[in-house]
DNA sequence: TTTTTTAATGCAAGCGGTTTCGTTAATTTC
DNA sequence: GAAATTAACGAAACCGCTTGCATTAAAAAA
């Protein structure tokens, strides 16, 4: 029923040897060839069986993308589909599918990816989160895989594509102080999330290098990743006669916020936060400046690192790469 | 190296074949051996390789599921991730992975759904979309793959999982008229896309069953679907004295719409539009009132609705289900 | 011209499972 | 107790491709 290379291999008068090196496009099969079988294999509208591929080459030609969990607040995070496309948009050059993890449960989903690696299914992992004591990450390195996260983890051996939360949370702060803010909070989220706290960091040395004094009192940390939290904090929790400025380390957080103070008709204080990417598409990103995190680019970045490590395998030591996009300021007009 | 069928069998004594039925759970093998055999299978950290129980078994484990163009604006819609924890939900029970589609144009879109379909690495196909003369709708078709389509599409030999658009815009444009609004403009967006027509005749239907007439100047419809147009919209194109209610058929359209209408002071206007799922992360839905499209039930119900099309396959004469889901009225507080 | 290289292709053994069919031993039937 | 079933498992072919090695013809070197 289904054209094999065999029937390639007979219509066009070669061996299936030959036909397979036609595939690969192998050097040393001759021009005359390869075009008389080429032409076979449009005719005989030919495909390779990728399994039968994949077990004699033992590389399936697919890499792995692992999602955090599904009920996690984080996966509702614009950040993702963002990701995503720069890692469709990376391996364009490279002729690779892409697995999506899944599972409901960790337990699940530790699971499918041990199937998933085990049974050859992928040849690399990017992992799309970074959280502490990941049992999905300890499995990865185990097995030494390539493996890259996006974000960082708390672990060294392995390659790691991030923004550089910290420089990035000083420019954020610094353009509030340029603006001329005084007393300036910081919300945050989720401490367990090293970008929320690094962005403080950057916070705070903006604020060092401005000879302004660091208030513990000025983080704003026990909420999750919505934008509801953002809008109940200033509606219920917050003293906003304290501030005139807020760095809010999270988009959806942010949009709850903004909302919150244009219902309350408050204007006397400056945000500004991180989006995905240049006129971002979650909000009307007309009211205020925000800092574009180039998410696109993790993913694309992430997808190269990932394949320097499969293509290079195991020659010499493994080095770990570390890579931190920048951010850019973007200034909206006044309004 | 890595261990196989055969090491296993090997260590339990029996024959590769019997290994392979335990796998399967196969009747016709006792509880006894099944028991011995999986305790091997566990203590040489045994996974079977995907390829080649693809290759034998001609089954590959694992959906396909189609994006849109990259590119595309609508790519960008908090819908798609939605949807797809709807499908992760609906997998969690069967034991399947999901193969992400890819490429950056039109072109390389339809030779890598070509590749995974002829190269038997998908069981079946989810499109994420439905947009007019889809070349890549048309191959699955041709292939007899088992296809749903979340949304509906210009085709009729295929399942269709969507929401119901007609009665979710009635609903929507029932609650203005319910709530004294006099002058409903509809805000839509592409008009090729199917559900922006839906959702206007459900529009124009509850209109006339509450004896108003239907304006075709208060149909807004030349614009993408982002949230810089809704912004725009308001800021520089319509003349809002004319209005006193809006439906707007596309959520990040309405958010673009509510900031403009919330910096310009306005609040005789009410908005009603349509949101992903409950409390809508995307905003701080606090505001408006909203439909909700219950869209990871999208997700779920297309991924059994493709199961039992992947099961019963070609037995007996193949029906097309068309499945509709309905919305809910989210009332929010009036503030 | 003869010998040595090189280029181009074929042969056949896997890759690691699944599945049909046959075999054997244990049950059941009469 | 002999014949007929049935239950449980093994042998081996096969799935479709890759790849190391052998082979042959052509080109280069001698």
């Amino acid at each position: 029923m289904t054209v094999t290379i065999k029937d390639v291999a007979k219509k066009s008068g070669v061996a299936p040897s030959t036909v397979s090196r036609v595939i690969a496009d192998s050097p040393s099969i001759s021009q005359a060839t390869k075009e008389k079988v080429r032409k076979v294999m449009h005719e005989l509208n030919y495909f390779p069986n990728a399994n039968a591929q994949g077990l004699a080459s033992n590389r399936s030609k697919t890499i792995g993308v692992i999602l955090p969990l599904a009920s996690d607040a984080f996966y509702q995070n614009p950040f993702f589909p963002t990701v995503l496309r720069g890692i469709n948009f990376g391996m364009s050059k490279v002729d690779y599918s892409i697995l999506l993890s899944s599972g409901q449960t960790n337990e699940q989903r530790l699971n499918h990816i041990k199937k998933i690696v085990h049974g050859k299914k992928v040849e690399g992992l990017i992992f799309l989160y970074a959280s502490k004591n990941d049992p999905l990450l300890d499995f990865a390195l185990s097995t030494n895989i390539p493996t890259v996260v996006v974000g960082t983890p708390d672990k060294l051996k392995v390659h790691v594509v991030d923004n550089d939360n910290e420089t990035i949370g000083k420019q954020a702060t610094d353009y509030l102080i340029q603006k001329g803010c005084q007393n300036i909070a910081y919300i945050g989220g989720d401490m367990d999330q090293f970008f929320i706290k690094d962005r403080l960091k950057g916070y705070q040395i903006a604020l060092e290098e401005n000879n302004r004094t660091y208030k513990e009192d000025y983080i704003y940390n026990d909420f999750a990743f919505l934008s509801t939290d953002g809008y109940q904090l200033i509606k219920n929790e917050i003293d906003l006669s304290l501030y005139d400025g807020f760095v809010i380390a999270d988009e959806l957080v942010a949009n709850g916020i903004q909302q919150a103070l244009l219902e309350k008709k408050i204007t006397q204080i400056r945000t500004i936060t991180f989006k995905p990417f240049q006129q971002a598409l979650y909000h009307s990103n007309m009211g205020e400046s925000y800092i574009n995190l180039h998410t696109r680019l993790l993913g694309s970045r992430a997808v190269s690192i990932l394949f320097d490590s499969i293509e290079n395998d195991n020659k010499g030591e493994q080095r770990y790469i570390r890579e931190y996009v920048d951010g850019e300021l973007v200034v909206m007009p006044e309004f």
